[in-house]
DNA sequence: CTAATATTTTTCCAAATGGTCAAAAATTAT
DNA sequence: ATAATTTTTGACCATTTGGAAAAATATTAG
């Protein structure tokens, strides 16, 4: 079994040991920020030695990179799939579901990118200001295009996408406030369902048109 | 000039060098977390020595403590000052008012915040199961009975505090991202004048009972 | 001015950290 | 089984880090 120099493994295992070490790493990374995250954490998460990981990962930082990397494509489909031939409601709905259904299913990557950002993305400042902003432009042009065809109350589109991106993030990342002030246990445990509705309520009357 | 064992400064010197000090330590901490900042930074980004910090504060946590405890009375404001005999919707539009302003003015207070809960709160939770858990159902019992008197549309009075919370501290926390994907330095300029109208709408439009 | 006190810096240290290396152990190929 | 190869680890290293100690400097009181 060869192992080609660098970059995508070959064999099963290696695949399997990567996703471990991965699975870790997100594990740490997305607590403690990249700079305060150490490799010991890591190894001792992944439940293999230091130099071990460093076997299957050149440095933290490479770790760092595939997870972010992997991260964006999650990040960036549920906008993508937002239609435009669809109902503007609907797809508005379908969206903010498809958020909270991410920051309930992948909170841990949800805090890794909130933790990027906090120190100012310097692994993907590149991405927002290319990919992202792209596909945000297309997308708050559809949403504007609805709002001319009367068919949404007029807002601003890009602050209507950071307030979806805001609130159903915010489910994730500030999640150990959220369970201390709801405090008893069936809300904690409805949080998600209760989000939901709530949220709905929140964008659709403000958004619908007429009445 | 005594200097009284620990804690409490007493000449004006004391006391400037002690906030000279809080100033980097926010810089730092803000950016990098606590286990992600060294008092290397501090020290380089306040203008003084290391050893001459850890004259004015024992420790780096000790340091950290204070901002916390500083930042949290500051915190806790806005919604303390939500007044129960005031018009409902005129109490969340100024309540949302104040909190987009604390995001715009004290950028760094809130990032700080987020980091600290981003790591599961180490210091604080306490107080988010007490003061906090308290002040904030008070305040949703002051929002349900609006909304049981007629004068407010029903909706689940923790998660709309909850929604405003993530709406106005994400153009903080997430500024960067704010900022690349607007792109334009126009919209940039203007991003909080249209993001206080923007979520004045969102909540007031969703908020407003009848038509 | 002089002594006492407060402040600052230079020097140092032990622990933690990212990472290397060679040897050991496990696996695979023949 | 044996040789070749891959995987894993223990020992090690240079740098960084939080912090201590003490000497040097500045400030204040008398």
């Amino acid at each position: 079994m060869k192992k080609t120099d660098n970059k995508t493994p070959i064999t099963r295992i290696q695949k399997q040991k990567r996703l471990v070490i991965l699975e870790a790493a997100l594990e740490v990374f997305s607590k403690n920020g990249f700079r305060g995250s150490t490799l010991d954490q890591i190894a001792l998460q992944a439940g293999i030695s230091k130099p071990n990981i460093l076997y299957y990962y050149a440095s933290k930082q490479e770790m760092h990179k595939e997870l972010i990397e992997r991260l964006m494509d999650k990040w960036l489909a549920p906008l993508e799939e937002m239609n435009a031939k669809g109902d503007p409601i609907a797809e508005i709905s379908a969206y903010i579901k498809r958020k909270l259904e991410m920051a309930r299913d992948y909170p841990r990557q949800s805090r890794l990118f909130n933790n990027e950002i906090l120190q100012g993305a310097p692994h993907i400042i590149d991405l927002l200001n290319g990919e992202l902003k792209v596909l945000v432009d297309e997308k708050a042009k559809v949403i504007a295009n609805w709002m001319k065809q009367g068919r949404l109350t007029k807002t601003d589109p890009y602050h209507l996408i950071f307030s979806i991106w805001a609130t159903t993030q915010h489910y994730a990342d500030f999640d150990v406030q959220i369970c201390a002030v709801l405090g008893n246990d069936e809300a904690i445990k409805n949080r998600f369902r209760k989000a939901e509705k709530h949220l709905y309520q929140l964008f659709v009357r403000s958004l619908e048109v007429g009445q």
